[in-house]
DNA sequence: GTATCTGCAAAGAATTTGCAATCCT
DNA sequence: AGGATTGCAAATTCTTTGCAGATAC
């Protein structure tokens, strides 16, 4: 893989956020720096980078993919705000485990994600799911 | 929500299959027995079951979404040959006690997938991504 | 009878891709 | 120089939606 601002500023914004970008956001943010850069360039790098592993992808249901570091294994999506939360659990490589031992599965990517309902949204309003 | 034979016929496949069916898989058998069933008419009812609760929705990272029961909650989605595995685990329930206690975060679905290589895949050839 | 549901086809949203020009090394 | 990368725009894929007719209750 040979340099590329373009992927540089894309990988940046990904390492230095906590706010699980979607692709769109990520472009929004990049064209900041490089004004004509295009949403084509930003999926291209997107995929790319995934493939090497420096970054993820999250699959959310009925949202848009999130991506996000590597190093965080573990998410809440409120399904009211739809915010991503971090976690960092150990139990996480205890179930790797597990599941290895148990089904002969090699876990590669623990891109978990639960959904529910966040503390905020709970004491601000009711639920409101699709809003 | 009104009965619509349609709508049982898609609601059976998922309750009767193992497969975690894309939309258009679930279109093609009910299309067996209904053949002029449109795929608008399967995505309609996909997404009035999963507002409904009575399937769900599992978001799969560079994959379609699949349509499961309500009553498996965990999965291996193997990224050689696409398959979901399923999986019952009393962990889940310590899972969102656990995240329950710590973050106040009420977890409304566990739609996990945990990607990976399966057993066959190991045995039988090398790793293929994006075939 | 009337609100819900359907098939159809068109629209919309998200993502990928072909290509000529540009950029790294 | 030569292959990788880019911007652009068109194409593709997946999903939703408007509408007129059919169906459930």
């Amino acid at each position: 893989m040979k340099y590329s601002k373009q992927r540089e500023q894309i990988l940046n914004i990904i390492n230095n956020s906590y706010d699980h970008p979607t692709a769109y956001m990520i472009y929004e943010k990049v064209r900041k720096d490089i004004p004509n850069i295009s949403l084509g360039t930003v999926y291209r790098n997107l995929n790319s980078l995934c493939t090497n592993k420096q970054i993820r992808r999250l699959a959310i249901p009925n949202d848009n993919d999130r991506f996000d570091k590597i190093n965080n294994h573990f998410h809440l999506y409120c399904v009211s705000c739809h915010n991503v939360i971090d976690l960092n659990n150990g139990l996480l490589l205890e179930f790797d485990k597990i599941i290895k031992d148990n089904f002969d599965f090699e876990v590669l990517s623990n891109d978990l994600v639960f959904s529910g309902i966040c503390h905020d949204c709970k004491e601000g309003k009711e639920e409101k799911l699709w809003n």
